[in-house]
DNA sequence: ATTTTATGTCAGCCTTGTTGACATTCCAAG
DNA sequence: CTTGGAATGTCAACAAGGCTGACATAAAAT
């Protein structure tokens, strides 16, 4: 079934941007991003947690003493939401909430040790995931994947994340 | 631009495959998957459906007089999770579900006419989005997009889709 | 002193996943 | 032919995790 293979694609480009092509490109999409959260699922499962556990740990564990504001625009969800995932995982021992230093209204989250350990295994599995994909397609394939992915994004939403990474060093 | 792929990754990539670079290819994944489907969203949310209700509607609008179990397998949820999703638009009238011809157990399911003018419209503006993004990545990328994703995909999951396209004529 | 901001909480709704129970239909073994 | 099991689909009830709205508190800003 294949288009005649990337080699087609490098030149004339009529066929390149037919509706079966993006409609394929969709498909992959939706497919690939269930093989994505597959795994960390399972983990999250036993624990009893969901991918909203495993969003608000990824975050935490990747800009430590970020605020609770932080967080809700970088995952796109109401503080109601966030909040009863937050609940859930300060109750439990992995996330610590520590009242901010300078602005005494904020928090700043932090993982505990055992926070950290949940967040490894989920991160490991995803990466073993990933490093799978990113190997069998090579390294080229890798680069366009990304350069694709970042074009997919809401522009607004992730200018908000970049800007938030350079505010906190 | 030959992926010779399996040759490049032995010598250069040690780097290639960095926690930090397998970090951002996942970031880029969740960013992206949101970005991906907004649009869709949006629309849906004005006629009172979710996700639930696109996925339905694209794979039967793909494969004409599947049964609900073929749905079941593709979508990979549960039937009652489908059944719910599909009543309310046999309800609408976007769907219709016909009883089998040789097995009258099964239900074969058709897109109406406005179930089809639906689909087009949600259709169009994710392959509108996708359209950007592949326009900005150029087609080398879109190739390599596409290469990752297959990789990504549960296998089993991918191979019974195949499989069921093939069924069918 | 007053207003605004950051956070948390309660209540209630919706979508969409889950499991359990059940009806219908088909098919194969007796 | 009948009957019991398997396949298919429907209905009911529950849980997770989105959402909005209302409200409380503390701290910062004006």
């Amino acid at each position: 079934m294949g288009q005649g293979g990337s080699g087609t694609l490098g030149g004339e480009n009529l066929l390149f941007l037919t509706d079966e092509q993006l409609r394929k490109g969709i498909e992959a999409m939706f497919f690939a991003y269930r093989g994505f959260t597959a795994d960390p699922d399972r983990i999250l499962a036993e624990h009893g947690y969901g991918r909203a556990h495993h969003r608000a740990l990824h975050f935490i564990n990747r800009t430590h003493g970020t605020t609770v504001n932080n967080l809700l625009t970088v995952l796109g969800v109401t503080k109601q939401s966030l909040n009863r995932v937050l609940r859930t995982l300060i109750e439990d021992g992995l996330v610590d909430s520590r009242i901010g230093r300078t602005d005494r209204r904020e928090r700043n989250l932090y993982l505990t040790e055992s926070g950290k350990t949940l967040e490894r295994k989920l991160s490991e599995a995803q990466r073993d995931r990933m490093r799978a994909a990113y190997r069998a397609a090579g390294p080229q394939a890798v680069a366009g994947f990304r350069q694709v992915l970042e074009a997919m994004m809401d522009d607004e939403i992730f200018r908000q994340y970049i800007a938030l990474k350079e505010r906190r060093t």
